[in-house]
DNA sequence: TCTGGGGTCCTAGGACCC
DNA sequence: TCTGGGGTCCTAGGACCC
């Protein structure tokens, strides 16, 4: 029988605020998403607050002035590393781990009956609060998904304390019956009206529900989300990353943009980023696909996509942008007010495995050169140190995000180091 | 006025082939 | 005039996750 921990960092973004910024602590504390739009980290005193996860800061600003919100935008270079920091704290205490996110890892403790499990797991969260200044709270049982309830209850229930372990059943059945079925892991907004109209409304009457229905609405999915809730474990422990399946770079605008320039602009810039990142990786796309949306909150919302297939498999910048400046041209309408543009570059391989052609029209070894060459002179000089025209120069770019709330990268820069003094 | 970004998996439907 | 059915591949869209 397998045993899962599921270590899940509390409110991770604010808590790494925290860190550096001790002040911080006990007060209410929200970190926001890209352009500062919304709430994607709360502090417990700003979730007692009333802000909920995704709120938009124009709809809260109010609690937040009225309350002395602290507010930060996010600061992914950052999180990042403390997020190193941790898994590579917890990898001291299984043989097995598995980094599921930014901020949660499952744990393999199947071989540790012999030890108590909820000791272990508070040896576990006292050391990673020791090394990193990061809580954290830890679900324990016999299958994923039932960890990922234990977990939830460990971090709201105060009599555990922040470790639960329910792998030996005794108390199974209750803590189920305490955990709404729209938070079990798997069922998301739609399932969870589904569920409600039907009067399924805890973990546990999940569980017990018939599987033809469960299967007809949530497809095989569904089953094995059942199954995981009676402890038949579907999902294993992934302990290598599979490989990437796409590279999704897109961004929505600070203002709505119309010109077709700006877009390309824009959409240059995207591909630059995911092409680096495909060649950090050692990987070549074979698609290229380029979506452009307006906002979603407006009326006659309007998305169109166009996937744009390269003739070989490829990484390099100039080829890339050519290719979706084309598609981008092909779907753009005049007179929409775009919000948002993205690119998906999917089909990859893994750059030594590419198909030569013979209709080939570009020189691979020339291209080759040339991108290792622009990749090491931004990693020595910082990225954007030099790129394509295609990206422009402007100034006043409107499709720049901004973050007016940054706190510094103190762990990744030297010339943000925090100063003791 | 102001509403994130990056992923995966599954399914349905169309094109095509035998 | 009558006109099958199954397999595969691809794509778009939906639902979910953090």
């Amino acid at each position: 029988m397998p045993v899962f921990a599921l270590v899940d960092c509390n409110n991770f973004y604010v808590s790494c605020e925290r860190v550096f910024n001790p002040r911080l602590a006990g007060k209410p504390v929200i970190v926001l998403s890209n352009n500062d739009g919304c709430a994607v980290a709360r502090s417990n005193e700003a979730k007692a607050l009333g802000i909920e996860m995704g709120a938009p800061v124009f709809q809260i600003r109010e609690i937040i002035r009225n309350n002395q919100v602290q507010v930060y935008s996010s600061n992914y270079a950052l999180y990042g590393d403390m997020s190193r920091r941790v898994m590579r704290t917890l990898a001291r205490f299984t043989p097995k781990m598995e980094v599921y996110s930014i901020d949660e890892a499952f744990l393999d403790l199947s071989h540790f009956g012999r030890f108590d499990l909820t000791a272990y797991g508070r040896r576990v969260k006292t050391t990673v609060e020791q090394w990193t200044g990061i809580p954290v709270s830890i679900g324990i049982a016999g299958t994923k998904t039932l960890a990922k309830i234990a977990n939830r209850l460990a971090k709201y229930s105060h009599k555990a304390g922040g470790v639960l372990d329910l792998s030996d059943g005794k108390y199974l059945g209750q803590a189920l019956e305490a955990v709404a079925a729209a938070d079990v892991w798997g069922v998301g907004r739609k399932h969870a009206k589904f569920l409600a109209d039907r009067k399924i409304r805890n973990a546990r009457q999940l569980r017990d529900a018939d599987d033809s229905v469960i299967r007809k609405k949530m497809g095989v999915v569904g089953i094995r989300l059942l199954n995981e809730l009676r402890g038949i474990s579907c999902y294993s422990l992934e302990q290598s990353p599979p490989q990437r399946k796409s590279i999704v770079v897109s961004r929505t605008f600070k203002n709505e943009i119309e010109s077709l320039d700006e877009l390309l602009e824009a959409v240059s810039a995207y591909v630059s980023s995911g092409a680096e990142k495909l060649r950090k990786e050692k990987l070549a796309a074979g698609k290229l696909t380029v979506q452009l949306t307006t906002s979603r909150f407006r009326e006659n919302y309007c998305r169109d996509s166009m996937a744009v297939k390269l003739p070989v498999q490829t990484h390099d910048t100039a080829e890339l942008i050519g290719c979706a400046r084309d598609g981008l041209r092909k779907i753009y309408k005049k007179g929409y007010r775009y919000k948002k543009v993205g690119i998906v570059l999917h089909d990859l391989s893994p750059e030594n495995l590419v198909q030569a052609s013979f209709l080939d029209a570009v020189d691979r070894e020339r291209s080759e050169k040339l991108m290792r060459a622009i990749d090491l002179i931004n990693d020595d000089m910082g990225s954007g140190a030099i790129q394509y025209g295609a990206v422009g120069w402007s100034r006043s770019q409107g499709w720049k995000t901004a973050f007016r709330h940054r706190s510094p990268s103190y762990t990744t820069r030297w010339d943000q180091l925090p100063e003791v003094g």
